[in-house]
DNA sequence: CCTAATTTGTGTAAAAACAACACAAAGTTA
DNA sequence: TAACTTTGTGTTGTTTTTACACAAATTAGG
């Protein structure tokens, strides 16, 4: 008979974007030895509950939202004790999401629910901060072979939005004339027929929309989604 | 008070590779209720094992390997009941090894331990076909951005045993000049002076060793390896 | 209302990377 | 010694990538 004092749970890794800033979602503990702390959105599955059911529940629990994006991103848990009961390994899943759908909100567990800029993720409990590490670096190579950069926008977005997200996302330069170039070369991205002016000036532009169902049917063909240049 | 039933276990998907033919470790049970049947090896981890000692003592204990490469490839459980009293969620992971290097020998839990033509894996007990379908995209996935190759090799080898490991694990033609070219380009494949000839015929060739240490200075240089043609 | 400022939108040319391709050299076998 | 097998090597045309600048549409301010 297995003898094993383990308990499981699962972690989200959050990330919003928003004017130029990438941002990663933390609740603040309301109970345990942890209270008042930061941590990622998370807990302890449910016996019969699947991993990406739990995440998405937790989710909607310690701040009501709903992701646009979830998958796996690893499994964590050999040097952490946060209970003294017992050993807790955590399942950490990636997620994307566009910040301007939800209002944060704290509903049962969590305390506070809260937008940081990735670059200014305070120590967060756990092991969390190795996790948004982790999933950070998971963006940055993600954002370059798959065209998950769509979920952080609007359905409706700007030529300008799509390259600054990338610009802001990868920290580098992109030349504006190549990029658009090579992005609409896939046909996943379609012109609407609205103008539309944010900023307060300059020229108006035509927003744009991801194709998902074109890119589902290339992807059938062996079509690669690649991006990455100067 | 968290009151979960569930148990954690790892597995792992090992990759051989010989002569042309990339393989699967698989064991037969010795007890339980799958008594007889081929899986992964792998199983519960020990409370204060981390999780990648755990699959090393497992390999250890149910084949006698030692792998050159091994990481994690993801967490499955969601729709299995291994057994009638518990959940189990399991680690796998996802290794390499030449198996040339060793015999294999089923030791403790393991009645028998032996490869399989990734071809030919027969029907797996719990969820390991799966496993082995998502380890296998990985690795051919990964052969083309990683110098994980290697790993599948002797120390030492011949240029056409490297075409031919991409060859047949990509299941494509490849051209062997540019192919050669492109390596070596890289600078992280060094020629000996060692020159031997292995088939019946054919004119001898030298062999030729993977710089580790040249690849990881290369890494912090922003060099990317990546290796797709026709 | 005119000028300066801001943002969108567009094409071309040079450089680099990739793809396609064939034959000589070194050995073995019959 | 002729036929076979495997290693080793360069060039050329094609495609892809990079670098780069100016006109159009609008707003803000004088």
């Amino acid at each position: 008979m297995i003898n094993q004092n383990i308990k499981i749970a699962v972690d989200a890794i959050v990330f919003g974007y928003e004017r130029g800033t990438l941002y990663v979602l933390a609740v603040q503990q309301r109970f345990g030895k942890l209270a008042d702390r930061w941590v990622l959105p998370g807990g302890f599955i449910l016996d019969d509950e699947p991993l990406l059911t739990a995440v998405e529940r937790e989710l909607k629990e310690e701040a009501g939202i709903t992701v646009n994006y979830l998958e796996q991103l690893g499994t964590f848990g050999d040097d952490v004790k946060r209970d003294e009961r017992f050993r807790v390994i955590s399942v950490a899943y990636f997620a994307l999401v566009n910040p301007k759908n939800f209002v944060l909100k704290a509903d049962t567990d969590a305390k506070d629910a809260k937008w940081f800029p990735v670059a200014e993720v305070p120590k967060l409990g756990y092991d969390h901060n190795e996790m948004v590490n982790l999933a950070h670096q998971r963006l940055k190579s993600k954002l370059t072979y798959q065209p998950i950069g769509f979920d952080l926008l609007d359905q409706e977005f700007l030529f300008s939005d799509l390259e600054n997200l990338y610009c802001s996302i990868l920290e580098r330069d992109i030349d504006r004339r190549n990029f658009r170039k090579k992005i609409l070369s896939f046909g996943i991205v379609t012109e609407t027929d609205k103008v539309v002016k944010i900023g307060a000036s300059g020229r108006p532009g035509k927003l744009f929309t991801f194709d998902k169902s074109k890119y589902n049917q290339l992807l059938k063909e062996n079509f690669q989604f690649d991006i990455r240049f100067a």
